[in-house]
DNA sequence: CATAAGAGTCTACAATTGTCAACTGCAATT
DNA sequence: AATTGCAGTTGACAATTGTAGACTCTTATG
């Protein structure tokens, strides 16, 4: 399933799409909920919220066992894909090239960043 | 003024923002409306909305004259790079590099772009 | 088997966003 | 001076999002 018609995850579905793409194999509520209850401080009814929401979206499979199993529907890469391009549209007016280039001029790179770069684009061809 | 600590710009008023940072001066709503009731079908009302909510927002400055002119109090630049940084941490994680591999690796780029980028990478030291 | 914990579902509610209409006052034109 | 058009302001309203409580039904455990 690529992302392309998708529904659009918010910001906070994000947050537990992470956590499943984290996760090698499909996850319970319960491990959702002590996870994202910690790093987040979201009550478990949020959470379950969220996790429904993604399902309703199709963006999270659930899987019935003795309780449901959660398991993203869409990759992390997919997603990437997705928001990196829906980026490029909204504030590069398309201009992917232009992106990178603010990427190179601004100080969200390191130094280190740089370089490995550099070195990426010499082994693409 | 940096985009630190203004709030976020919706897409439709992003869309606003665009047109004036298109244009070299300050424009009176005539003009913007113009624009964007032809290239975006808008209601003159919707319009004027998005003009009124950057300028509370913060992001475009009125100057009195007949009527108001609007230009932008934050670059596109500074926009750009902020939308960039919030990719960055939302979607990867805070690794600017995984955003550049993913761009290497999509279909988004041209030959001549990674070219381009390339170049581009020589140039910056 | 009775009971408690909690997964799953339903409902809620304020804030934000996308869209727009109605009103009000000034300014140009007759 | 009276009229008309439109900038500016206020209000509106549905959809989405962030956040969470309440209720029900199942299942593990005493």
């Amino acid at each position: 399933m690529s992302y392309e018609n998708a529904e659009k995850i918010t910001a906070s579905e994000l947050e537990v799409m992470k956590l499943l793409w984290r996760a090698q194999d499909a996850l319970p509520v319960t491990e959702i909920r002590e996870e994202l209850q910690k790093s987040k401080g979201w009550e478990p009814a949020t959470i379950k919220t969220l996790v429904s929401r993604l399902v309703t979206k199709g963006a999270v499979a659930q899987e019935k066992r003795k309780v449901f199993y959660y398991s993203p529907r869409i990759s992390e890469e997919e997603y990437r894909a997705w928001a990196t391009r829906d980026l490029i549209h909204r504030v590069y007016n398309g201009r992917a090239h232009d992106l990178v280039a603010a990427l190179v001029h601004s100080d969200g790179l390191t130094q280190e960043d740089i370089q490995e770069l550099r070195q990426m684009f010499r082994v693409e061809d």
